[in-house]
DNA sequence: AAAAACATACCGACTAGTCGGTTTATTCTT
DNA sequence: AAGAATAAACCGACTAGTCGGTATGTTTTT
């Protein structure tokens, strides 16, 4: 039966996706994960060539669950999509928010690494190409101002991931769900024709 | 002599902010900051008591410049301050773009290390307190419309911070200065009074 | 029985930090 | 001013431990 095989890297992936969120790609060692994993250190190897590889497969399915979420909004009108992700803000805070220093370090990671680099880099480019036609829709469909949809698409990106990082250095110092949702406000008043 | 004592001091650092830039606060070992700045081990702990200590140093030194940096602002009109802050953008995304990944790798010590947390906690709470003041100060003057100072001041430091990863993520992805730029007057617009 | 999945023991490279001792500069004594 | 005493700065071999990865042996599945 290879249903223990897939349980086994599994659960080296969820167990992976703990120790990096709370102490670091680095600093969570390969016998960590195993010991967290209640597996050993061949079983690991057998699945994944590399601690970096695992970290790439990591990463793959993220990407696929993000593509999905944009697939699935694909037939709404801009500011639809827009207020949709205004309202997974909580789930996104949450979720996100506590591996998000496992991202940053990865993205650490692909300012230096090539070979990560090149696997983030390409969907990174994806996702700004999505939100420059979203708003390039926008612009089209009339309801947003005639703004420069690639600059506007930056500013939006820029946005998620400055409040992000804040809340990840100051947890405690503000109502995050909050602020992102009256800074979207503030966001889309300026990009909405009036 | 202390004047050979001030310039091995002198040399660690430098020789530690580019060793931390170019491979990471962790993946550049001591040794190699010994051997970058021509000085011995025991010479380094001479001077700084730990790795750590050394970042900390470091850090010490880059509030200051910005603390200067914004008495030097001090009587300026809010829309002024942030005219100026908009002519700095080459500056800072040559600068301090160099230098970024070591911040993004502070960042994250400071996000599970309780002693660089505590030493970047407060003045990122005081330059949050004065961003707000300085947009209150624009809403009083009647330059900037009536928004909530607290969550503009939030925005416009997530903008700052994300536009600038995105720049080291993807350096020839975009003229950045050029997005910077923009991104500041679409915001502005957004604050301005009209 | 063959192959895949897993376990255990091990290796070499590397790390932050220490420590006994040396050099260099300053102060005190004569 | 010369030399002795002291202090600060510096050196580099060394420790004790960690890490990613490998080699080899055992169990489970087909």
């Amino acid at each position: 039966m290879q249903q223990r095989s897939e349980e086994t890297r599994t659960r080296i992936m969820e167990s992976s996706v703990k120790l990096f969120s709370e102490r670091g790609f680095n600093a969570a060692s390969v016998d960590d994960i195993c010991a967290e994993a209640g597996i050993s250190k061949g079983a690991f190897y057998h699945h994944f060539e590399s601690k970096q590889g695992l970290f790439l497969a990591l990463l793959d399915g993220w990407l696929k669950a993000i593509d999905n979420a944009i697939e699935a909004s694909k037939d709404m009108t801009a500011p639809e999509t827009f207020l949709q992700m205004t309202e997974a803000f909580p789930y996104v805070f949450e979720t996100a928010g506590n591996h998000l220093p496992m991202f940053m370090e990865f993205w650490l990671q692909a300012s230096r690494d090539k070979k990560i680099w090149q696997a983030s880099i390409a969907p990174y480019r994806r996702y700004h190409k999505y939100f420059t036609s979203l708003i390039k829709k926008g612009v089209d469909e009339g309801s947003f101002a005639d703004v420069e949809p690639r600059i506007a698409s930056r500013l939006i990106i820029s946005t998620a991931m400055g409040l992000l990082l804040q809340s990840l250095l100051d947890p405690e110092g503000a109502k995050w769900e909050k602020v992102a949702r009256e800074s979207t406000t503030m966001l889309l008043n300026s990009l909405i024709e009036k």
